[in-house]
DNA sequence: TGAGAAGCGGAAGTGAGATTCCGTTTCCGT
DNA sequence: ACGGAAACGGAATCTCACTTCCGCTTCTCA
């Protein structure tokens, strides 16, 4: 228990909030950047079990001051996850400027799991639920994705009957079979690819079952399916 | 070291070897049995990082016991997952079974992802490459899904420029993707399966690039492609 | 330039969980 | 039924990473 004298008035306020911008040292904001580059890099290349110790390595600083920036792992593997939620973003609406609905939807269609090829960890996240930390540039990138499906949706450049929902679940599935394959079957990814873009064509035999969702209804539905 | 004088002769061949078939207690066979079972299903309910003590207690056994039966927690994780593997040859099997190639091909790939659902550990496992060891079992797998696939292409269901290696990676992407949205999505989940053999069907827009690739060619890449 | 705060490295501390060990119990062939 | 080998349970041990701690170094500001 910390003594009532020794606390400092407005403690409460200057506990470790998110938003506690006090200057720090020059070599203190250098070494931050350094270890969250290294800790994509490894965790790209290792998984979420990439070791601490790698990391810190791999930045050219001691794991002390891994840990000092982001006091536990798990910390660290969501800051890089915010990261690279925020470049996911950025190539969704670097699509999105396309003029043309059809190719701007390929375009991220094909790109994203490219991205999880060199993002392991990404995926495998993506799995886990802790990832929710990353909720505003989530919410971001889920409206990026309803845009790009429902702008090809008006060009008639994929089928009427599907959602968002479907689109992103679609996604990770390919981006998460064909990361498996690595770098090894580049033509195979390419291909697997292509045949789900296939299936997402308009003018399909039967029609699909339920009916197309919203990542809205999406998270409704999470909210009060389970618990 | 061990002393020259102590070593039993032959001790070489008694060694852990794989094809040890001694005779073994009748207790000691029901509890392999045992723990095999609780394995699965801890595995399925909490993945790969299950706890051994969490396997010991549903089996009713001690944790001693079951580090005995497998002396590694990853010994352990292979058996549960070469069983898992059988299941799945089964199944592909009792599709074969059908007499229309088609509903054959169809009943597998719907069959899979909802393998994959009531075990995360299998879709887990199919991520890393530890599953070497179930070699024999997954060269009849492999087998099966080729012969779906050439019947269902013989038979003008499926188009005809993907080969096997497109459908068990599909299969595989669809089967990881579904599992993550849970019991929760069902709907979602059947969809997005609709969606992919849709893509499957022939007469579709413009040609795959490359060509279809058949299990054997992926293996020998696998092996030629990286070292 | 010098005092003092902020940050650093990496050795030591922890903790969770797998594996081992051994006294006790259970089978099995005679 | 009995002797002894085989198995058992579960506490103790070992391992491996994460996290903390603290003496030393590097910044920063006057």
């Amino acid at each position: 228990m910390v003594p009532v004298s020794s606390r400092i008035p407005g403690d409460g306020a200057r506990a470790p909030d998110p938003a506690d911008e006090r200057p720090r040292r020059a070599d203190a904001v250098r070494n931050r950047a350094l270890v969250l580059a290294a800790a994509a890099n490894v965790f790209a290349e290792h998984g979420t079990g990439a070791q601490i110790e790698e990391i810190a390595r791999r930045a050219g600083v001691g794991v002390g001051t891994v840990c000092r920036h982001f006091p536990t792992k798990q910390g660290l593997l969501q800051a890089v996850l915010a990261s690279l939620y925020e470049s996911v973003v950025r190539q969704a609406e670097d699509a999105l400027a396309h003029p043309d609905p059809a190719h701007a939807f390929e375009q991220f269609f094909v790109s994203l799991p490219d991205f999880y090829l060199r993002h392991r960890a990404f995926a495998e996240q993506m799995a886990n639920e802790l990832e929710l930390a990353a909720q505003p540039v989530r919410d971001q990138l889920m409206a990026a994705i309803s845009e790009l499906v429902n702008r090809a949706q008006a060009a008639g450049a994929i089928r009427a009957d599907i959602g968002p929902a479907d689109v992103s679940m679609l996604l990770s599935g390919v981006a998460h079979a064909t990361a498996l394959a690595g770098d090894l079957q580049p033509m195979l990814r390419e291909r697997n690819v292509r045949i789900v873009l296939d299936g997402l064509r308009p003018g399909s035999t039967e029609p699909l079952p339920g009916r197309p969702v919203s990542f809205t209804e999406l998270r409704d539905a999470k909210q009060h399916g389970p618990r």
